[in-house]
DNA sequence: GAATATATGGAGTAACGACTTCGTTTACAA
DNA sequence: TTGTAAACGAAGTCGTTACTCCATATATTC
């Protein structure tokens, strides 16, 4: 591949990553303009606007489950935890596709960006588990309705334009339903 | 205004309630379609598509008021406001644009939504603080976080297509965090 | 039951967005 | 430096969608 394409590809998916994020609904010129490329060269590197769309959620992903891993080093697994949820829902809030974006991972998207959707949820129950065995989470609560919360608190900051200490505040409630013993 | 007029009125209000609630991004010809009724004749009633959207999520939104305000005559409040949290919760996930609409309401819509949805936001306030004073909800919590909480597990259960029983565990999650003295 | 104001539906129009074509330019190898 | 394969951008095509026009039909009034 020549120099040229490699670089345009990288300038394509920042491009695209930034507008998406911005506005869902955003056209492949938009991207383009964004990028400082030619509409024919978008696609030239994506055939569809979908495959698009996919290559930047599976970007985001592999970000979170990164960050997931790096987190499950730490040495206190609570905070670790509470950490990686409150970073997770203060993105989301600030880029408005990404609610968006984790929705479809689970439901209607291509093969790569569901496995990078199962690689972040398998380092986020990680995480979870760990918080739970040194008894920050209450131990009953499972993956699926913790995860469910964290996706609703991030849709419900981003819809709600939320004001962040309305947003804290709100994290705090959530946070007091799965601390241990309530 | 002539009778055949009204009454298809309100078959194309039932219909785009239907068709936005099953897919926001649908076409006024679908509306059409299933009213029944050619394309000019909804045009007509409502003269852009964004005002039929207003009227069907202002309608939307008087109905769930209408709600708030039948339940607070309730003598358990405590019961009422959690009955209202998680009717709103459970019918939100079978309608995904409800979530959608209740975020425009808040935010870029017309006058006429933006009023039901502060008639709206304060019957649930109502609901809110007399469960304060039975002691059934922690003192605390004020209204816009418990708004947002509910927004966010509207959305959140809608998006992550929850089956029914992580819904209710995601809901017990949040209802504790929601009690008095966690 | 006839007159008429009002409503209706289907065939347009114009704008926009995804995707293609093709003549031109540019990176790399010899 | 020069030849060439690869990459590029601008101007198209095609399908979709919000919205309009007008000839026809129907409710209401007397």
């Amino acid at each position: 591949m020549r120099a040229d394409a490699r670089d345009n590809r990288a300038r394509i998916m920042t491009a695209a990553d930034d507008v998406f994020g911005q506005s869902p609904s955003a056209s492949t010129d938009d991207v383009a303009r964004l990028a400082g490329v030619g509409i024919a060269t978008v696609f030239r590197h994506f055939p569809t606007k979908t495959e698009l769309l996919e290559a930047v959620l599976t970007l985001r992903l592999e970000r979170l489950r990164d960050r997931a891993l790096e987190l499950a080093g730490s040495d206190d697994p609570g905070k670790a935890f509470f950490e990686f949820f409150t970073q997770v829902v203060s993105e989301s809030a600030s880029k408005l596709a990404i609610g968006e974006a984790l929705t479809a991972a689970g439901a209607a998207a291509g093969e790569e960006a569901r496995a990078a959707g199962r690689g972040m949820r398998e380092a986020f129950n990680g995480l979870l588990t760990a918080a739970q065995r040194t008894g920050s989470v209450r131990s009953d609560a499972e993956m699926a309705e913790v995860y469910a919360l964290m996706i609703g608190a991030s849709r419900g900051a981003t819809a709600a334009k939320l004001e962040p200490p309305v947003r804290d505040r709100m994290l705090a409630l959530i946070y007091d339903g799965l601390a241990p013993h309530s």
